[in-house]
RNA sequence: CGCGGGAUGGAGCAGUCUGGCAGCUCGUCGGGCUCAUAACCCGAAGGUCGGAGGUUCAAAUCCUCCUCCCGCAACCA
């Protein structure tokens, strides 16, 4: 008797800074699928959340000048905000911060121990300072640091790493044995011949550097790293491992993870290797969206292109925006984001199309019966043609939003409201309103339209939550069984003699020219606040630089290294590598290689005639398979987004000493 | 030859698996209508389907090669 269930869940965000239109989509999707399996009778859980631990968000907060905890309360307020903004009404909200999530997380990480999943490493191994980060011999990529690739120090850092190896055959094997567990189907690719054969290392699971987030219970110097922190949210949430797990034993396993692509990762290798070794069934879908990508790039501050989601939904109400979403781009592939492209869908789709036509029905009516929503007569073939689509419209909806093709819902639907705009000028009811005799005529005609916009209001209900309630204002319905899934599959249920009543254009017409001046002035001053932000911050970030002095040297040990000055004689691009160039160095009467990844700040041209300084006796290396030996000093601020070279100052003869 | 995805009228996309008159939305132009939010309806123009070759009675679709774009990965002594 009871309900089949539903959970689906977002990624949990990571409130380092506000949201933009991209979380937006992701939301809105999730959001639009649990309202759509509610409303199929489903029984649904619908989680959302954040992910507030980690070095960045202790770093914005230092920067605040406030304490982690305090930032990101601070941030999901405004999620939590803008979600009610925008109708995302998910049945609970974790945050990493819980104390539920970080109990859990801890009985996790101790049970994997126990069993012998998560084990501390013996070994030395490998610090990169800048990132504060520790890794393992395994997981250094050519001797560097896997996430920045600056060198690494030996240290004798202890950890705990998740045996990920032990169970790679087995996720190989579910994986192609469960065809639909990644979707769209060509991520599964992508997984399998990236990541699963090449073979997975073991994953570092704690840190003793971080400081902001789950302490590991048995072994306090620990704090728990990201994958168990933040991944087993889904299950937590639901009580997992609590006094109280009925939530658990109701929803689990997830009938679907809503990830971003760039997270596909990790939900479909980490996240399943997890819960096997914990012996719990998997979530059945694990599917990832594209992106909302602007004028081809990315979304970033500096560019200036990220949409304020807030700003649009005040601006054109949350249902027009989610519409848009939803309806612009096929689910699973990127999608163009311009303010043009939504204005010109608001205006036509929803201003032209759905608003107009319900505006000109109830008009009608309104006219010729004075509000009294008139009986049908017998249907002729031009109505049964209509409402036999009307009425087997559910279906086709169905199919594709259970397939997560929102769009290709909306399209149904909007065929529909198209065809009833049709059959208005096919039928021409200002004709026959001039004809008494023809009455009955007229009176079927508006009745047919009124039960189509009743039927699409249903329908469009998942995706715009608000608009329906309106639209049935103003064509009379009132009755609650007249608003549910199962009344658009019979045709007839508007009733003859209600009242419709003529309101506020469901969706004004945009002025296109003067809407996008103004969204462009906005963008404009948006760009100017983050240079100027930036600008201020700049100062400020230098000072907070934390400059840690390492151990003393001796002069015996500085004298171990030689610097010279040294001529670029060459330089060329290292082929298929981004960041490579290979400069041919002259040094005194020798000449040598040297691999740098410098790339993106000099191009082969400028390098040649420069005088650098060069770290001359360093062990040789392979790089990309070419042999450098030696380095070429350089500056570079924290995240690599400036770098110089070092030269001399006067014009110095290469070979020379530095010293 | 690291792994994927993509290239289709001016714009954005579908169609490709399973070959059969090249389709949708927006825009442009012309017409109609007057119930409606200058909205709606009809019609037209506009494409050698990224390039070259091949298979076939027939190719956007299948095969081979090539070019360009986008992710991921790699690369940072």
């Amino acid at each position: 008797m009871s309900k089949p269930t539903f959970y689906i869940t977002t990624p949990i965000y990571y409130p380092s800074d506000n949201l933009h239109i991209g979380h937006s989509y992701c939301s809105t999707a999730a959001d639009t699928m649990a309202r759509f399996k509610k409303q199929t009778g489903y029984d649904v859980f619908f989680l959302t959340g954040t992910d507030e631990h980690g070095q960045k968000i202790e770093r914005k907060a230092y920067d605040a000048g406030v304490t982690p905890q305090a930032y990101v309360d601070h941030i999901v307020d405004g999620i939590k905000k803008l979600w009610k903004l925008m109708d995302v009404e998910y049945d609970d909200f974790i945050r990493t911060t819980d104390e539920r999530h970080v109990k859990s997380v801890q009985k996790i990480f101790k049970k994997l121990h126990d069993q012998g999943d998560i084990y501390k490493s013996e070994y030395e191994g490998w610090y990169c300072t800048p990132c504060e980060s520790f890794w393992t011999e395994l997981q250094l990529k050519e001797g560097c640091c896997p996430d920045c690739g600056r060198p690494v120090e030996k240290t004798k850092e202890e950890s705990y790493f998740f045996k990920l190896s032990k169970y790679q055959d087995w996720l190989i094997d579910y994986i192609k044995t469960h065809p639909d567990f990644i979707q769209p189907p060509s991520r599964t690719a992508e997984m399998l011949n990236n990541f699963l054969i090449p073979g997975l290392q073991d994953l570092c699971v704690s840190r003793t550097s971080l400081k902001w987030g789950i302490p590991v219970d048995f072994d306090p110097k620990h704090t728990v790293y990201v994958w168990v922190d933040a991944l087993t949210n889904y299950i937590n949430a639901l009580g997992y491992g609590s006094e109280d797990d009925t939530l658990y034993q109701k929803y689990w396993p997830a009938d679907i993870h809503l990830v971003g692509k760039e997270i596909v990762r990790f939900h479909t290798i980490i996240w399943p290797i997890m819960l096997h070794a914990l012996g719990l069934p998997l979530p059945k879908q694990v599917f990832g969206h594209g992106w909302l990508v602007m004028g081809g790039g990315k979304m970033s501050k500096s560019k200036g292109n990220v949409v304020d989601p807030v700003k649009l939904c005040e601006r054109y109400s949350s249902d027009a925006v989610r519409y848009f979403l939803m309806r612009e781009m096929p689910f699973g592939s990127d999608g163009e984001f311009s303010n043009e492209a939504m204005i010109n869908r608001i205006n036509s789709d929803l201003a032209n199309d759905l608003g107009n036509l319900v505006s000109r029905s109830v008009a009608m009516i309104e006219k010729y019966f004075g509000g009294v929503v008139p009986a049908p007569a017998e249907y002729n073939d031009l109505d049964k043609e209509l409402i036999e689509q009307a009425q087997t419209l559910w279906q086709k909806v169905e199919k594709s939003m259970n397939d997560l093709q929102f769009s290709g819902a909306l399209t149904e639907i909007w065929r529909l409201i198209g065809k009833c705009n049709k059959y208005i000028d096919l039928n021409t009811p200002w004709v026959l309103a001039k004809d008494e005799a023809q009455k009955p005529r007229l009176g079927t005609v508006m009745y047919v339209l009124l039960e189509c916009a009743r039927i699409v209001a249903v329908l469009i209900a998942p995706t715009m939550p608000r608009t329906p309630e309106r639209i049935f204002a103003q064509i009379g319905v009132t009755d609650a069984e007249l608003k549910v899934w199962d009344s658009v599959k019979t045709f007839g249920g508007v009733k003859p003699g209600s009242i419709v009543k003529k309101g506020e254009a469901l969706f004004p017409r945009i002025d296109v020219a003067k809407e996008l001046e103004l969204l462009e002035a906005e963008r404009q001053a948006a760009i100017a606040a983050a240079a100027k932000k930036e600008e201020l911050a700049a100062p400020a970030d230098e000072e907070k630089t934390v400059f840690t002095q390492k151990d003393l040297c001796q002069f015996d040990d500085f004298e171990k290294i030689q610097l010279v000055v040294a001529k670029v004689l060459k330089c060329e691009k290292v082929p298929k590598a981004d960041k490579l160039l290979m400069s041919t160095l002259k040094v005194g009467d020798t000449e040598r290689i040297v691999v740098s990844g410098i790339a993106k700040f000099y191009t082969p041209e400028e390098m040649v005639g420069k005088k650098v300084v060069l770290l001359a006796n360093l062990a040789p290396r392979k790089i990309r398979g070419i042999e450098s030996h030696g380095m070429l000093l350089c500056a570079a601020n924290a995240d690599d987004s400036k770098l110089s070279l070092l030269t001399v100052d006067s014009d110095m003869e290469d070979g020379c000493e530095i010293g």
